[in-house]
DNA sequence: CACCAACGTTGGCTAGACCAACGATATGAG
DNA sequence: CTCATATCGTTGGTCTAGCCAACGTTGGTG
């Protein structure tokens, strides 16, 4: 009957933080799906390109880096623990800390999951062109910067 | 007293999909705080918004404007109609419908709440000058059209 | 030594976004 | 007119991300 009857509001459609999110829900629906085929989360990726990238750490260093919660970095690391992806050993100098390390299976699966993330991202940015998606990375980038450590 | 501990790794703050689920995050915190502040949350705004601009509406019909899903919807509904801000009422002309109303109170509400609104958005846009703010309006507003639809 | 801070871990909470199924009602095909 | 199909509101779930509090252990400092 009436055409375009999922057409929001004039208050939602222009409302920033709503187009955000809405944005962000494509956008994970989009790579969710992407990193399922792999069997991993978000967590997982985040977990590894940041053992990947700064070597090992503790999981509380890695928390900050990732922006992962204490309480949910003991899963992951469970997780790929399991899996031989990183390795988890008490750090002798400071026996309060775990240090975790990617492993070379980690770094093989890194690599995959970086893959199928890049065609994901396409996927997302479908719409834009290379310009614009700079333009969309750069605003972001400066939002994400400003709100950053406010009190997440 | 590591200088930065908290950047992410390179591949995180790269990823156009994370850059949009943080910016997200920092946006919903803003507007649900602003929200909490009347006592509502994002999808009582939502529902209000459409059931102004729309008029008087089914709750499917209100679901497929807002994204609310008919189950969420009727919590929704409940919770306005309980606070008079709007009124159900059952189609006489399709009896397996309701009829969803703003009333007068809920216009009032709804004011009051598009102005808690712009105080957020400024709040979340803060880093960005009109002329960005609009840029970034028109980018998420093509990624959004876009995956509209596609399985949300 | 006494304190306080940081660590990993357990356990819990919330909201948002979903899905399946039901009975009641409308609609459309034949 | 009948039968199949679709829609509506509603109930009752599920899942996950993002949180927070508290605990015992350990480290560092006064």
């Amino acid at each position: 009957m009436d055409i375009e009857e999922g057409t929001p509001p004039q208050r939602l459609r222009a409302l920033p933080s709503r187009l955000t999110n809405q944005a962000a829900l494509a956008a994970n629906r989009i790579v969710d799906q992407a990193l399922a085929e792999a069997g991993v989360r978000r967590y997982h990726y985040a977990l590894l390109a940041a053992s990947e990238e700064y070597g090992p750490a503790s999981q509380a260093a890695l928390g900050r880096r990732t922006g992962i919660d204490r309480s949910d970095m003991v899963a992951t690391v469970n997780d790929l623990a399991e899996r031989r992806l990183v390795e988890r050993a008490p750090d002798p100098e400071d026996r309060r800390r775990n240090t975790v390390s990617i492993t070379a299976a980690g770094r093989q699966e890194l690599t995959r999951l970086d893959r199928l993330l890049a065609a994901a991202q396409d996927a997302f940015l479908a719409p834009l062109g290379q310009a614009d998606r700079r333009t969309l990375t750069d605003l972001l980038t400066r939002l994400v910067d400003h709100h950053r450590g406010e009190q997440g």
